[in-house]
Formats: C-alpha cells, sequence, structure tokens
DNA sequence: TCATTATTTAAGCAAATGCTTAAATATAAT
DNA sequence: ATTATATTTAAGCATTTGCTTAAATAATGA
C-alpha cells in the first residue's frame, strides 16, 4: 500500500493496524461472503419463522402456508432459497413433501434458531 | 379457523398441530420481527466485517474505509444502520468519530459474532 | 475568518428481493 | 385414462437495497 490508498490523513498513524486487519479480512474474502449468505437467508421473517418451526417439527408446504397465512408459491420459493444452500431438505411421503432442518445446517444459524425460545418445545436437532 | 381456510386436504388430519403453531408464531410477531430485523442486517457481507473488526478494536470511518476498502459514503451508510438500530455506538475524538460494538447488541448478533473466528496469522520469519 | 479534514446526508440508479398469478409437474385415486 | 391433490416453476412487478457522486455539516487550525 503506498500513501495515496489511505482515506485520511490520521490513518497513517495506524498503517500497520490497518494493513494488518485488511490482509485478514482479504484472507477470509470466502468466509466471510459464505456465512453472510446463510446469515442473510435466516434474516428474513418469514424464512426464520420457517426455520423456528422446523426445528420443533417437520412441515410440508401446505402445513406452513397455513401457520404462516401466505400462499402456497411464496412459501415454495422460500423453502427452494433454503434447500439451495443447504439449509433444509425434505422427503416425500406420496404427493406430499415433509420438509426438515438440514443436519448439516450452518453453525451461525443454527445458533440463531437455538436461541429463539418461544414456548413449544420438542427439539429435534 | 373453518374449514376452508386450509391449504391442503391432508393438513385436516393435524389440525390441532396446526392451530396451535399458527397461534405460537402470531403471539410471537413482533419478536420474530425484530430479530428478523437484527440478523438481515448482519447478514451484509460488509456489514458483517465491519462487526467483526469492531468486536476486535474500535475503528473510525476511514479506518473501515481503508481496511475494506470500499468508499467512505458506503462504508458511512452501513454504520448508520448499525447505529439506528442499536448495534454500533461512537465516541468523537476531534473530527474522528471511533465506531465500537453497542453493549446492547441483540444476544443473535452477538453469538454470531463470537463464533467468527478468523486467526490473525502472526509472521514466522 | 477561511481552508482543511472527517464524516454525514441526499439524490439517483441498477440490482436484488419477495410477493402475485398462471402454468407445469408429479403422485394418487377413481 | 382422467381427475384431483401437492408442489414447483416461471413471468411480472413493486419494493428494498447498496452503491455512486455531489453537496452539506462539524470540528480544527492557520
Amino acid at each position: 500500500m503506498n500513501e495515496n490508498m489511505f482515506s485520511c490523513v490520521r490513518t497513517k498513524i495506524n498503517q500497520d493496524k490497518i494493513e494488518n486487519y485488511h490482509r485478514i479480512v482479504n484472507e477470509n474474502k470466502t468466509g466471510f461472503k459464505e456465512i453472510a449468505k446463510q446469515i442473510h437467508l435466516a434474516g428474513n421473517e418469514v424464512r426464520l419463522k420457517i426455520l423456528w418451526l422446523l426445528r420443533q417439527d417437520e412441515f410440508c408446504v401446505c402445513d406452513l402456508s397455513d401457520i404462516l397465512q401466505m400462499s402456497i408459491p411464496a412459501i415454495s420459493q422460500h423453502l427452494r432459497k433454503l434447500k439451495d444452500n443447504n439449509m433444509v431438505d425434505f422427503r416425500r411421503e406420496g404427493q406430499t413433501l415433509y420438509y426438515f432442518i438440514h443436519p448439516n445446517l450452518s453453525s451461525y444459524v443454527k445458533l440463531i434458531i437455538k436461541e429463539l425460545s418461544f414456548e413449544y418445545h420438542k427439539e429435534i436437532i
């Protein structure tokens, strides 16, 4: 880094500190990105509710639709995002797909949904 | 709930379960909303990095700008969102504002950033 | 007082998000 | 086979998000 890469004058005092943290963040670039992605998916009100529900029990799409009072496609599209990112999985029973928390759910999201303590306890993960 | 409030036929078998969960989710509506909001704010790659950095030390806006290689206004706008939601705070020293993690940071976000373990690799000669 | 520095604020815009409706697919039942 | 049920997929659209640039504050120092 040369001098004019800094945003302000006073930074030069902390040049080493800045460069060190810049390096650490850069070395963990993909880590941050992947973790942020998982957290982002959990940070939607509907999906957070779905994750909480699936921690209590498995549910099919229409169950979730009834519980959350949302359209089937809306729920299905949320589930797809969660599925695409290995946060949930499903098993088929006839025409019905039962969704559940993926065993490999990111530790970050696991922490979050374990912390959600809304009465009704029959935890499955 | 009457019959045609359900999205599918098979749900009627689980009617009690569905209604119970519907009630619990509704009773905790604002809880879910508020928690999702906090998580959502942490689920942005840039803000996640900022939160991680502020957990290590306090930084001013231009430090963060240099470390993350982003414009000052971009950083400032992220900090404002975090500030508006009581996730960070700052102290003034002359013209410089030093940001730090707000002591009342949501327990959910605290869990996340505590879990972020990006090692500081000391140079080995 | 005037210029400099650190930061915020605001306007504008492209991209991402989350719903809606309608059509497609897959399994089951008649 | 034909119909019904459960779910997914796709297109369309309004809203939100996150940057950019330019202008506004706020503190410092000559």
